[in-house]
RNA sequence: GCGAAAGUGGCGGAACUGGUAGACGCGCUGGAUUUAGGAUCCAGUGGGGAACUCCCCAUGGGGGUUCGAAUCCCCCCUUUCGCACCA
């Protein structure tokens, strides 16, 4: 018998697959057409088992839609600008353009040896001038409709790294690599007014069917629509136009307001106090809070603080004059900074209001009638019936919400007003290794667009990488020096680049037409091929990518250059994959392999061990190569798909692995063994007249993989079925004697499990294949069909139970009626023994189930 | 604190619209073969009792609905994830 000779199977289909063409995707029309993506990675250059999950599931799906006839598009490329190469560079010399280049090359090898196809004629990279000519294009053309902006604002910066953070490189306020804090510095910045589309994308979430629910509600939050009302607060000893304008959800508790709060950064503060005795203590007091960090503050982590101004405002409804203050906890970013202080029914005003000694006024009562202010620990926000509200007193608060911004409009003092916590996308980076900003600075013109005719903005490739805090690009005067597209005068180039979130934001679009050079993409085909049929990625892109992927959607859709609104149709997160890793109190993570009796392995400290994500920076990775040279690829794409349910967080099981390679390699012999007995048996026909039972089985695992495969993605079920049922085809074989073999139904099963594995297992089931006699690709083999009316059994088993547990089992045919399956039961020796005599008070037949006796 | 998801053998996990809990795999136990095995094959494996195929208890805990609940309802506990001064 041959042997299962991975090492030499692997290899050679995995040239077949590439050799032949075989996922090259045919042009989109045919009404079959299916467009499956997996999140393009950074190329880090190593890629671990965990790593691995993401594409084998894509790979395991796109085989699969293969096989039933879809013309499948499945491209990859390369989310290959960022961060980590331009600091790699600073630590090591290496140029990003190197260390990306070579990172590419080593991933495609890897996906290669794990079996993983791709339409690799459509691979590109973001940072390939091809590339971001096109996302230059995309800015230049939100540019042209105001949606591409600059203003100043504050960014993260780093000063031990001397360098600008981008925010998810900030970790609970400390920069993700030194740990250093973090504080904010007021620069120039470019953003795009994805604002402008909050309301769509928030909307929108409801026609997305089949995205995880999770990830909607997530979203949701992100964007944070609340509706409320903006009203204008008369500053005692200042001109009506002079008013301070808040903003509230809740107008129903304004005659519980008894005070104001701005933010310290409110630009009317200065103005408020200038002159007056509180002026030094308050502008000291708005310095040193703009010094305290933003994540704190915003976080809440930060005690609430604050200064009376020494001026009053007038409550528009009830005329009253209440102090205005200066609070830390009032965001400068939300609403307009400012806001009526209710502390009855505000828990963040009730905490202010009680640490600063004002008076706390109930205006909204409960079902239980009022609360005394004085013997209240926490604020009363729900809603209720208002009292001491003047005119409103004795409604409904949520009636009185309405009709109170109603009023404030009809008197001029106030707007019904919708508010989000989606702030504008920055997306200026003080960065070399990005796409460059294609604006140019000219004295004479101002900020001048690059024309298209000149894109792309090339970034140059000697540049000097030593981090200063400006963007590397600015001190490289070839790159900057340039003439004004308008006037041709001497003019400077924009040195930031792009953060890497907006070439991810449009690159599967780029896939449909990756070399065009006239366009970023072929409206017609892209029409076609999108929505994408099923994306898979991570839950960590729940939010930024699969939001700005969103936006940028929409946007290429009003300016008429997609049909389509949403850009992916089905959306799947796989888990993540766990493994022990050490921790140790001095030194930390460490290596677990170099672990031994829980102490760490440079100091004689114990250790402690946790499960986590698989991470280099944790010590806790499991090489892709070191199960493939055990026990081969299919092994390792077979076990990852049978440990957990795919969407779920899932440890690594270094003996669980064994456990597949076993599975395949009695499926191999199995295959061989039987193959030879057989000869040239073929089994074509689906012979009623063959073994009944081989036949049912065969049919209900081709139901049960297919279902699995399409419906849920439940590849640890599909698997189970084929495990179970090649162990039922191994004992049948074992068990009846060979002359007696269902000879053309045992080689119709064995080619049907060759190709039900395939998806999971490509290589060996390539190589069985053709031991089975046929001579082409099992992918071009189509996907077995099955019939239901051969999932039908003649005799059924049913449980008998009395009040309810599990007494004995019978066998009735399929057809016998309620009364005949009684019957049966009752007289069932056990059942009789224990009805000793009773009469049963009622018999409940389930057909196809169980009986239950009830006495 | 708010929101969501989830708690099933020693472990990963099965269980269709309520209908024989523990599929499949790992691990473990016994046996066969072997110079040996981290190889292969056979048998067993939720717990407790009884000893042949019988009883009791078991799906985080406690109630409830039902002939029947892992599944539905209520209360509680735990874990994970997300949000968290957004007025």
């Amino acid at each position: 018998m041959k042997s299962y000779d991975f090492k030499k199977i692997e290899p050679h289909w995995q040239e077949f697959w590439q050799r032949e063409h075989l996922f090259t995707a045919k042009p989109a029309g045919g009404g079959r057409d299916f467009y499956m993506l997996m999140m393009f990675p950074y190329p880090s250059g190593t890629l671990h088992v965990g790593h691995g999950r993401n594409y084998i599931i894509g790979d395991a799906l796109c085989r699969f839609m293969k096989m039933r006839g879809y013309n499948v598009l499945s491209p990859m490329g390369w989310d290959a600008f960022g961060l980590p190469a331009e600091n790699f560079a600073i630590r090591q010399g290496v140029h990003p353009a190197d260390s990306t280049r070579d990172n590419i090359d080593k991933m495609r090898r890897q996906f290669k040896e794990w079996g993983i196809v791709y339409d690799w004629e459509r691979e590109l990279a973001s940072c390939h001038p091809g590339f971001y000519r096109w996302t230059q294009w995309l800015f230049l053309r939100m540019h042209e409709k105001g949606l591409a902006y600059r203003r100043r604002a504050d960014v993260n910066w780093c000063d031990s790294c001397k360098t600008v953070l981008a925010n998810e490189q900030v970790v609970e306020g400390a920069c993700e690599r030194c740990g250093n804090p973090v504080d904010q510095r007021d620069l120039e910045q470019w953003f795009l007014r994805i604002t402008r589309y909050a309301d769509r994308l928030l909307d929108d979430l409801g026609t997305l069917e089949e995205w995880p629910e999770r990830v909607k509600v997530m979203q949701a939050n992100w964007i944070g629509r609340s509706e409320g009302v903006e009203l204008d607060f008369k500053v005692e000893g200042e001109s009506d136009d002079q008013s301070l304008r808040v903003y509230t959800t809740r107008p129903d508790t304004i005659y519980g307001a008894t005070f104001m709060a701005m933010a310290p950064e409110h630009p009317r503060l200065a103005g408020l106090v200038a002159g007056r005795p509180e002026e030094k203590a308050v502008l000291a007091f708005a310095a040193e809070v703009r010094r305290e960090s933003a994540f704190a503050r915003g976080a809440g982590l930060v005690e609430k603080r604050g200064l009376f101004t020494g001026r009053h405002a007038i409550n528009p409804y009830s005329g009253e004059k209440v102090p205005i203050w200066a609070a830390n906890f009032v965001l400068p970013g939300y609403g307009t900074g400012a806001i009526m202080a209710v502390p009855a029914h505000d828990q963040r005003d009730f905490e202010f209001a009680r640490a600063a000694g004002l008076p706390v006024r109930v205006v909204i009562a409960g079902p239980e009638g009022p609360l005394d202010p004085a013997a209240m620990t926490e604020a009363f926000t729900a809603d209720g019936v208002m009292v001491d509200s003047g005119p409103w007193s004795g409604r409904n608060n949520r009636q009185g919400i309405a009709e109170m911004i109603a009023h404030a409009e009809k008197e001029g003092f106030g707007q019904g007003t919708v508010n989000f916590r989606l702030r504008d996308w920055l997306i200026s980076r003080q960065r070399y290794w990005g796409a460059p900003i294609p604006i140019v600075h000219c004295d004479a013109c101002g900020e001048v667009p690059v024309p298209d005719d000149q894109l792309p903005v090339e970034l140059p490739r000697d540049v000097e990488f030593r981090p200063t805090g400006d963007s590397p690009l600015a001190a490289c005067p070839e790159f900057v020096n340039t003439p004004c597209p308008a006037c041709g005068a001497p003019a400077r180039r924009e040195t930031d680049t792009m953060d890497t979130f907006v070439d991810s934001s449009w690159y599967f679009l780029r896939f449909i037409s990756p070399r065009l050079t006239s366009a970023p993409f072929d409206r017609e085909e892209v029409n076609r091929w999108l929505p994408v049929g099923q994306y898979i990625g991570g839950i960590e892109h729940a939010i930024l990518h699969l939001l700005y992927a969103r936006f940028v959607t929409k946007f290429l859709h009003d300016i008429g250059w997609t049909e389509f609104e949403e850009p992916f149709a089905r959306l799947f997160t796989q888990g993540m994959i766990t493994y022990p890793a050490a921790r140790c109190a001095r030194h930390g993570w460490v290596p677990i392999a170099q672990v031994k009796e829980q102490t760490c392995p440079q100091c004689e400290e114990t250790v402690e061990i946790s499960l986590q994500k698989m991470a280099k920076s944790k010590y806790n990775v499991v090489a892709p190569a070191s199960i493939i040279d055990r026990f081969g690829a299919d092994t390792e794409r077979l076990f990852t798909l049978f440990m957990a349910p795919p969407e779920r967080e899932c440890e690594w099981s270094d003996e669980g692995v064994r456990g597949a390679s076993r599975f395949l390699n009695r499926i191999w012999k199995l295959v061989q063994e039987t193959s030879a007995e057989l000869g040239s048996e073929q089994g074509a026909a689906d012979a009623t007249s063959g073994d009944a039972e081989l036949r049912r089985r065969t049919h209900a695992v081709t139901r049960k993989v297919t279902e699995d495969l399409g419906q849920d993605l439940h590849f640890n079920t599909a698997v189970a079925a084929l495990m179970e049922f090649s162990n039922f085809l191994a004992d049948y074989l074992q068990k009846t004697a060979r002359g007696k073999w269902d000879r053309p139904g045992v080689a119709r099963a064995l080619k049907i499990l060759v190709q039900l594995l395939h998806p999971f297992a490509p290589h060996i089931t390539e190589e069985l294949w053709r031991d089975l006699g046929e001579r082409d690709s099992v992918l071009a083999g189509g996907w077995p069909e099955w019939d239901e009316s051969a999932l039908a059994l003649d005799v059924v088993e049913l449980a008998v139970t009395v009040n309810g547990k599990l007494r004995a089992n019978i066998s009735v045919p399929v057809d016998a009626t309620r009364e005949q399956v009684q019957d049966l039961a009752l007289a069932h020796e056990r059942i009789v023994k224990i009805l000793d005599g009773r009469e049963p008070r009622k018999v409940i037949v389930v057909p196809g189930r169980l009986v239950n006796v009830v006495v």
